[in-house]
DNA sequence: GACACATATCAATAAAATTTGATGCAGCAA
DNA sequence: TTGCTGCATCAAATTTTATTGATATGTGTC
């Protein structure tokens, strides 16, 4: 038991770790209504394309993203499974009751 | 509106950038159920309690736990509120409806 | 084949986050 | 007051992450 929440932990910081960048919240919320591909993204944000990819590889590596390759162009959409499990880990977070006051610690 | 967005996106990546460790998980785990104090944490944590300061400031910081002073002993529990900001964040962007698929890069 | 284009990767550097041990400070008790 | 305890803070060292410019890879086009 204690195995397996430290699993789902590591996997649950990693992918926070992944949002916890503004480029990358950039990258996900242009991707939340369509796919694109990185010469949009670039434009889109202004960026460097080795920085951009860079950054990408970071998001799908945390799973938060998908890829699939058409001619020269990579297109990248999110991958909302991985949002559902961050979002899950928090509402059960939350959901665990009430805070009990501290036992004195004396 | 796009100022709104910037704004909200700012304090969410922070947020996140507070959860992406793997002993701050940990820590507020700890919270989940009872207010603890730092001496207790280090104990249970097994880390040093300058480590232990150090991170707790970076999760207060990002307003996801609170404090509480009593005597010499410093309690900590965490602040559900922040949690829901960022839960909320997550399904906000998963129900922003379906991906579009590009219209081709050419 | 030769070339152009989109993207990934690499090496060097810069910047940011973390760890460690030391020190300071406030609260309490003698 | 003195001294002890719990915690925060600081400076230095280390580790991790990000940025940059250059180069490599793969895919289409001629």
């Amino acid at each position: 038991m204690q195995q397996v929440i430290n699993q789902e932990s590591t996997q649950i910081w990693a992918g926070f770790r992944a949002l916890s960048d503004p480029l990358r919240i950039q990258i996900i919320e242009l991707l939340r209504s369509q796919e694109l591909c990185v010469c949009e993204l670039c434009e889109k944000l202004e960026v460097s394309q080795s920085k951009l990819s860079f950054h990408l590889k970071n998001l799908k590596e945390a799973n938060l993203i998908h890829s699939r390759q058409q001619g020269r162009w990579m297109y990248y959409r999110p991958n909302l499974a991985q949002f559902v499990a961050l979002e899950q880990y928090l509402a059960e977070y939350r959901s665990f009751g009430d805070i009990l006051p501290a036992k004195s610690c004396e």
